[in-house]
DNA sequence: AAATTTCATCGCAAAAATACGATGAAATTG
DNA sequence: CAATTTCATCGTATTTTTGCGATGAAATTT
């Protein structure tokens, strides 16, 4: 047994835990912060941002867009990637609703 | 090959990567709720709130603790957690500059 | 129509994460 | 001082993640 048990968890942390952990590989933070730079959908060219293979990109959008972090859509022979906002907003949601009721750093 | 390309990332990638992936699994999350909802130093107990055996509860106190999103001391037998409030303050804003630039939805 | 470009998917290998029981250390209790 | 409580760590099994080359599909170019 190693899988992760989703079933026994709520569905508000199984949704953080969800989008937390699309953002938790540097590769797939690089590819949110292209995207954000240009804030704009970007068709092609990413892969040539990212010092990786362009099969390992191609899996890092597939698991932001399975997240719902980013859509995607095909525009001829390019693929087109944007940041999904309402995912964004729902997270800083999550984040600030988890962490509502600490104000300061604990004295131990 | 399979171990994470750190390297070749910035800083701030890794760093809110990192913070992200302590936050990437329910159970931790559940750990977060339980000590923000009581905002103090949890003594003991921790354990008794989650689904999970003894070791494996321990093991994600250990991940939330490395990445720093929490703090422990040992007091007499039992070990004590609370939330680091810097370390969430820093990926509210690790965050908010990701996505600074992204203000709406996209067309695509 | 053939060649090229762009990118998703497949198959594989290596590494990391998840989970648990067993064990042990340290403090407390009886 | 023996028994108990609390919890970290070790060892191990299983699953998931990461990464890449190879392949193929679809559109574009020559």
């Amino acid at each position: 047994m190693a899988a992760s048990k989703i079933e026994v968890f709520t569905d508000i942390e199984n949704e953080l835990a969800e989008l937390a952990k699309a953002l938790g590989h540097p590769a797939r933070v690089a590819i949110l912060r292209e995207l954000a730079r240009r804030n704009v959908c970007v068709c092609g060219e990413i892969v040539n941002v990212l010092p990786l293979a362009q099969s390992t990109v191609s899996q890092h959008l597939k698991e932001l867009k399975s997240a719902g972090l980013i859509s995607g859509t095909v525009e001829g022979v390019k693929s087109c990637y944007c940041i999904n906002h309402d995912s964004v907003s729902r997270l800083k949601n999550l984040l600030d609703e988890l962490f509502a009721a600490v104000s300061q750093n604990c004295s131990c």
